[in-house]
DNA sequence: TCAATACTGAAACGTATGGTTCAGAATGCG
DNA sequence: CGCATTCTGAACCATACGTTTCAGTATTGA
């Protein structure tokens, strides 16, 4: 039988480790296989427990000795970057059809083919918009997306002034609308079930001659009717969930595309907030 | 000055070496750097010399000694491997140099790097335990990463009754844990630049025998010694941001997979919500 | 061919490292 | 709440490891 693989021993055990030895699981698997080459004191020190104890989850994976652990290790690399493919951190191979390895699969391709489905140059047109400091930015989300227009907003605040985020109650929604002007940059998330309330939101604030980016799913939000620009994601996953995970990773996209177009400010104010 | 690979230090010395210290050089190039991880003697035997020749042999190379010339090695490793490399499996890009597609790329690998690093049984466990309601279950998170746990609060909200979210003000905070009894689960998001105010909070909750979740980020929040189960993600994107969507796929797995779970509550929460 | 020099590895040494034990702390159960 | 059990790390021990020494061997130049 050929050796098992270290990382998929240590995933067997886990379930049965205790607290300390977690804990040394953990940092091994965190800069996997390095720390596993250094001596145990080190090793303990990284993992915050005592040598006993790594010497413990040790003998758990298997091995007679801490020495016979890193040939082990060796071994596995040797193997490993003799390969064809420089495999370096591959996932190891366990159970393939686990919940969590099929929803980052999935989630995966979705980002994918997102990809494929944003115009370059509309990705860059709202990034610019956004970077630009003379008008202000308003960002608007719905019923969970709202999450990702906070995200958002508390990134680009620390990007340029002029953010703001509109609250989800369309009552006092009336009252923030007064204060978007003739120019300004609004961009709003609507993926499916799409929100009414936004629809009178956008119509208001294109007769304000506003600039609206839309953020949207493969189906499309009707907010497009009224939007300069539209960026649109693949978000369902196995015909069940909606995923905004591409959404997200748009929005951040966006975030750090933005503060390298508005680098010269953006670095000042980064820099004084650090300060404190 | 950064100081210079091994290799090639290897090869700056070769012209200057004997005959028998050659033949280690030759040895440690021909498996780099694995053979650099085995004791002197192994070292030796494999090169086919005595271990004072390879003393004098990593001596020459300009190392202090051999633990010192081991951990330069383990270094370098590190750093190489936490490069953005192996992008050989990927989409036929257009233009692959483009800002949008390179931060997808990452991502996506971030994301494949990730899955590795969660142990699936860690990963039931935490959903079992939120998704278990004879407890209530509170959502932390710091400074950008609240946004993700004001997201999970949306969904589980509809799943099961008992969700909260913990003001992100230490103020309020103390308030907030009065609330939270033993045997409570609390998920905690905390990523790099760790939130101090956390760490309290943390300790308080392990003192009150509270049940904490820790989703984190490669080189794991300190939070993780109070933790029972600790999620970690890779987050580093290029060395210059570093990027939560990783975090938020896991959010969204742990939202999934914790509706199927209580899917028998689930089902009739959603339900009458959708009537409305 | 011989002498001077450089190289090499066997053996001896001291230390840092892995391993073990045990008392105290934490945890879980009745 | 208190007992039994498990876990944990401090202190200790044995030894394997890196290091140094030195005598023997090869190499070079005269």
């Amino acid at each position: 039988m050929v050796p098992k693989s270290v990382e998929i021993r240590i995933h067997d055990a886990m379930i049965a480790l205790t607290a300390a030895e977690k804990r040394a699981a953990r940092a091994l698997l965190g800069n996997y296989p390095m720390l596993g080459f250094a001596p145990v004191a080190e090793f303990s020190n990284a993992a915050g427990t005592s040598p006993a104890t790594v010497l413990r989850f040790v003998s758990r994976l298997g091995f007679a000795s801490y020495p016979q652990f890193q040939r082990a290790l060796r071994d596995e690399l040797e193997e490993r970057t003799k390969s064809p493919l420089q495999r370096s951190h591959e996932v190891p191979a366990r159970d393939p059809d686990h919940f969590l390895d099929r929803f980052f699969d999935q989630t995966i391709e979705n980002l994918r083919n997102s990809v494929g489905g944003i115009p370059l140059s509309e990705f860059e047109a709202a990034c610019a918009r956004i970077a630009e400091q003379r008008t202000a930015c308003h960002l608007v989300g719905g019923r969970f997306t709202d999450a990702i227009a906070r995200y958002m907003e508390a990134h680009l605040r620390l990007v340029r002034p002029g953010i703001r985020r509109l609250d989800g109650r369309p009552a006092t929604r009336q009252d923030q609308l007064l204060d978007i002007k003739a120019g300004d940059t609004v961009l709003f998330f609507d993926v499916r079930r799409y929100d009414t309330d936004l629809y009178e939101t956008a119509e208001a604030l294109a007769a304000r001659r506003a600039f609206p980016i839309l953020i949207t799913d493969e189906w499309i939000s009707p907010l497009s009717r009224y939007a300069k620009i539209v960026l649109p994601c693949r978000i369902s996953v196995e015909r069940v969930w909606d995923a905004n995970t591409v959404l997200f990773a748009l929005a951040e996209a966006i975030i750090a595309r933005a503060t390298e177009l508005a680098w010269s400010t953006a670095s000042r104010r980064i820099g004084d907030i650090e300060q404190n």
